[in-house]
DNA sequence: TTGTTATACATCGTATTATGATGTATTATT
DNA sequence: AATAATACATCATAATACGATGTATAACAA
């Protein structure tokens, strides 16, 4: 894990990406998806990640659906058209800061994938 | 200029880099250096330098040496032998935490400089 | 069957830290 | 003479990741 501070700024980016790409998630999902994307080295906590669906959903950028999976609940987010419109300039961000921690810390710009 | 979060948990890190590669500078140098080095985009803010540098002393990570310029005061800080220990340490976890960024955003490992 | 782990949600207080605002003062430039 | 650059400082605020805590179901091993 990484120190808590090199964290903040990335769960939101995280979560737009995600769901960008795979329509509908719920929030236990999230985390196992994270963990296995980044060999355990992003492990999003509960009392990180709920709160932060719920201040986007309150913004109106992810809209939700609960499904009943036998007698559990599963809360199913997705990006509303205007969470839609925030994912690219999320990620632009994102690959910017790390071209720029390259600059900084010795890593030339990343290659492309 | 990146999100404000986005930028905690990296100004130690410059700090310890700058001052393992240039052995002594003050404040205001390192300023100037980061947003050249960045070109521009990460332009760290006298409200979150001079505090971090007095911290980074007072935990005994910094050594400071005071020199007159003209009538002008600069304040010189250097790495104490404790803050050397930390420079390698912080300088991996970057360079570790810009490849993760690079498995949740969709680049690869950065390339070697 | 019993204990443990995994699944799945939630809230709340705390800690960290970058920044804007504000202040003081010298030096260089226009 | 006025403005910008140099150079330091402090303080209150805002943002947010996380630990602690709580509830509950499902799967699995002893």
């Amino acid at each position: 894990m990484y120190s808590r501070e090199l964290l903040k700024g990335i769960l939101k980016p995280i979560i737009l990406k995600l769901l960008s790409e795979y329509d509908r998630m719920y929030g236990y999902e999230i985390v196992q998806h994270v963990k296995e994307k980044t060999k355990g080295k992003v492990l999003i906590k509960e009392g990180s990640l709920y709160p932060t669906l719920h201040s986007l959903t309150k913004d109106g950028y992810l809209s939700t659906e609960s499904v009943l999976v036998g007698n559990r609940t599963r809360k199913y987010y997705s990006l509303t058209k205007k969470g839609d419109g925030l994912v690219i300039p999320a990620l632009n961000e994102l690959v910017d800061f790390q071209t720029t921690l390259g600059l900084l810390f010795g890593k030339e710009k990343p290659a492309l994938s």
